[in-house]
DNA sequence: CGGGTGTTTGAGGGTTGTCAACTGTTGTGG
DNA sequence: CCACAACAGTTGACAACCCTCAAACACCCG
């Protein structure tokens, strides 16, 4: 299996076979965390880049009260590092929502690549702007969609990411996230969210079962929850063995 | 009157006489933009930097049906870069909410200013950091909050915000936005804006009027927004006037 | 097989949206 | 200085959406 970091970057521009293989090179595999614990860097070089390379995570806020906002999904391929070390104190907290792999590029390894290389220059700032991108897009989805709709679009939204990675075919993708953590993600309870999962299956659009997600209709789904994929700001798959074969 | 984005940078990091000289010395004015138009940067160089020098902006998304959300409020000192040069599309507009004053950094200057001092460096650095972080608690807001938490929230933090660049003062600052656009942010309706105002002036938080804001007991408005200005990451004023008569 | 976790269902209530009309404020031109 | 238009704020009635609480059911794993 290659490395997810490539295939991600790879997805932003297209990188030469030195790049891929220097960028593979740099990562190294760190640690593994344990599903429903905190992943916590401290002490880190805060110039380092970690990076999930298999499992599911979340950036999230914890309330007083039991309430937990969970604000970002960390794929297979995402940097995950709180940056919170250029500043003083840390406003949220980095979960594993399923076992996950940790590898990290340090402060070093990372500079060295960049300056050497534009295309890795230009690939890592285009992920930040498309990471940015991705906040904006929940912020619209939690103030302006409906459940339905903010359901279809996360749906359509995870999909698309998994599929940049190669986790993802035609129209299924893994979905390792229980209702309870779909609703902190999607500002509601469980409750509705299952009721909310009934509607769009009875819709016909999509079936969910043993932590997998099929999508019968994705231009329906997509349709639904007003999904446009620009804001991901994905290339076409360059690099990956489907354009090859091509 | 100083320069907002020397004042904003110098909160993140104490800044130099000849760091505040130099920057202020880098920005130069560019245009005036009319209130409910949108700024455009087609053409200029995706190095440089626009910062809002006078008036209140917002980022946005508006959809076929009307609805339009804002994700962002842009303030005196804050970047505007929609950044979307270096990807190929642009995701999202932004909109001048009142006249607004535009000042410009040339990539080149940038590139001249972070290269020469470690403190600009950084201090644009955390900027960038802050940013996401108040995407973030507005995901927050939006995903977990009822409403008069979000207005009070919301209030609190462009308070703070406006302190932070010279614009407030302890219990009031300018407010010059619509219940419509407060709507469009919070995500509710102008109607329901509306009756939350009234509450809040009714439990004698706030009064908001003529366009500007003030806050009688801010730390009850605090509690009741569950506001923390952490993810603010404001240090000290230490250039300020008030820190130099201390 | 049993315990824990995750999912499903029901009933009732609170928050927010929609629609529509009315009032107040501001700015402009006669 | 007033008349007027345009915009912003306010109010009421009703409906839709979503939450809360509580319990039952299904699944997974040791």
């Amino acid at each position: 299996m290659q490395n997810p970091l490539v295939r991600k970057l790879d997805r932003y521009i297209h990188l030469s076979e030195t790049d891929r293989h220097c960028l593979a090179e740099a990562v190294s595999p760190v640690r593994m965390v344990a599903a429903r614990t905190d992943i916590i860097h401290e002490g880190d070089d805060p110039r380092a880049v970690n990076v999930i390379l298999d499992g599911w995570a979340c950036r999230y806020r914890q309330f007083a009260n039991g309430r937990r906002q969970i604000v970002a999904l960390l794929l297979p391929g995402d940097p995950c590092d709180p940056h919170v070390f250029l500043l003083d104190v840390m406003d949220h907290a980095i979960g594993a929502i399923t076992p996950v792999a940790l590898g990290q590029i340090s402060g070093g390894a990372l500079q060295t690549l960049t300056a050497r290389s534009a295309g890795l220059d230009i690939a890592f700032h285009r992920e930040a702007l498309a990471t940015a991108a991705v906040q904006r897009e929940w912020t619209v989805s939690l103030g302006s969609r409906t459940g339905i709709e903010r359901l279809a679009h996360l749906f359509c939204e995870l999909h698309a990411r998994l599929a940049a990675v190669g986790l993802a075919d035609d129209t299924t993708c893994p979905m390792p996230i229980t209702q309870n953590d779909l609703g902190d993600a999607m500002g509601q309870t469980s409750v509705h969210i299952n009721r909310t999962l009934q509607e769009l299956r009875g819709l016909g659009l999509i079936t969910l079962r043993s932590r997998r997600l099929t999508i019968h209709d994705p231009a329906a789904l997509a349709r639904l929850g007003h999904f446009d994929p620009t804001y991901l700001h994905l290339t076409a798959e360059a690099g990956s063995a489907a354009a090859r074969r091509a």
